[in-house]
DNA sequence: CAAAATTAGATGTATATACATACATTTGTG
DNA sequence: CACAAATGTATGTATATACATCTAATTTTG
């Protein structure tokens, strides 16, 4: 859907001030519908995107810290995502023997095993919705990183 | 900055799924730097947008379901943001005398001039982060409409 | 035209975001 | 080594999102 159909509007300043726009209706429009799917495994997006970070380095463990560091949205609040995940007995929390300010987070079988079906339902639906070679997705990459150039840390 | 580096992450299973997380980092990104702008006018950026679209069809008025539908993320709580503009005094509400369910919501003047210098700032803002051309913003847009094409209301 | 269905908006709840603060532990420095 | 600064995490608050439910008004329909 084009933008001025998904926003009702037709005036946009400039091609760059519409792309800004088109690219926070695309991440809304991307969550809505994997959020739809992941409903079924009652999972958040934000859980999913924290399993999804443990399973990237299991059978370590990594501590709050460091999954913050690897969240999409970097002002998560990871403590309480992880409250929820724990409540699920989906992680584990212990504190870290060499440092006992840290909480190391350990993902449970049952935590790696619904983040497989999950994960296989999502890409099921990316499937479908592939529309982009991956030539075109390569620019499109290419693309939000020169937009992103100032985003010096 | 690269993906790889937002992430700490070099895993992607193909560009067309690094351009999904691209798409939700850059928008997370682009949200982050104009909210910080906008802290100094006391404006959230969902309170900026619907003072936005309601500037665009002044000095006609807004029922809440066209400000819904002219939103960029469509599930926002409309009323509640409406809710907080109008304890700020920067829109007020009254019910529709032709349909007496729907509300009718007018920017106030107090309104139009925060929305103005707030989009002043944003617009400097904006000009420090042109990185890219008219036309590399067109190639994105399509590409973006494109990874979108799926999207039948 | 009266009853049923739909629509508009408000409101309740759980989760998340954004930001501030508190507390414990560790590190750095005199 | 003691104490200040920094770090890691948890928690409090306001706002927003996502979704369900409620009420009032309007439209449909039988």
């Amino acid at each position: 859907m084009k933008l001025e159909n998904a926003l009702l509007s037709t005036k946009f300043s400039s091609e760059v001030q519409k792309a800004s726009l088109n690219v926070l209706y695309s991440a809304w429009w991307l969550k809505s519908i994997t959020s739809k799917e992941l409903k079924d495994f009652d999972l958040t997006h934000e859980q999913y995107n924290v399993l999804r970070i443990l399973k990237g380095k299991y059978p370590n463990q990594l501590c709050v810290k460091d999954i913050a560091r690897r969240m999409i949205e970097k002002s998560s609040n990871v403590p309480r995502i992880i409250d929820r995940l724990e409540i699920k007995k989906l992680v584990k929390r212990t504190v870290s023997e060499s440092d006992k300010r840290e909480t190391l987070i350990t993902i449970t079988k049952s935590g790696l095993s619904i983040l497989e079906s999950s994960t296989s339902k999502l890409n099921k639906l990316h499937d479908c919705m592939q529309n982009l070679t991956e030539k075109e997705a390569l620019q499109l990459n290419q693309l939000l990183e020169k937009m992103r150039q100032k985003d010096i840390d």
